[in-house]
DNA sequence: GCCAACGTTGGC
DNA sequence: GCCAACGTTGGC
């Protein structure tokens, strides 16, 4: 049974185009730094799990994509880059901090707005619709995939 | 730029 | 283990 996964990225760091754009249409979802998020890439996620691919941060922000989880997690390379913002000088090499998959962007979709998903009575408990959610990575049901995939998109 | 909500840190 | 202070996220 695979899961579904929606997962915020800012599209001046890393777009549905950008995704596509990627060798292999394929991401390594750098920069997670919140422990929950990180434990659904690490201990939950499957290959070929679905993934939502939302905007965030932005003018209009919302889903603009569909992609997928690929391969296994391992350990996020930029924890141990001090050129890099997300470097983390308590992540030792032999016991790293952070983990990522890499997610393989399938194809753009026209836009469901974070407004137009409010707004749906459908929607109701979709994770990212709570007020205050912040979480980078949230679980989606199956339903809620299925109607947003079929219906919306 | 504002600010509500949330996560993390650290003193006690 | 509590909780105040602080930092961050992210919509608006």
């Amino acid at each position: 049974m695979p899961a579904y996964w929606l997962m915020k990225s800012e599209p001046d760091e890393c777009s549905i185009d950008d995704a596509l754009a990627a060798p292999g249409q394929t991401v390594p979802w750098t920069g997670v730094r919140n422990y929950q998020a990180r434990n659904f890439m690490w201990k939950q996620m499957q290959p070929e799990d679905g993934v939502l691919f939302y905007h965030s941060s932005c003018a209009e922000p919302g889903i603009y994509g569909i992609a997928q989880v690929t391969g296994a997690p391992y350990p996020d390379p930029t924890q141990f880059d001090v050129s890099s913002k997300y470097f983390d000088t308590q992540s030792k090499p032999d016991a790293p901090r952070w983990w990522l998959v890499d997610v393989r962007a399938v194809r753009k979709t026209i836009p469901l707005l974070l407004s137009t998903m409010r707004s749906d009575p459908q929607l109701e408990g979709l994770l990212v619709l709570q007020k205050g959610s912040r979480l980078s990575i949230t679980p989606v049901s199956p339903a809620h995939w299925h109607y947003i995939t079929t219906t919306l998109l």
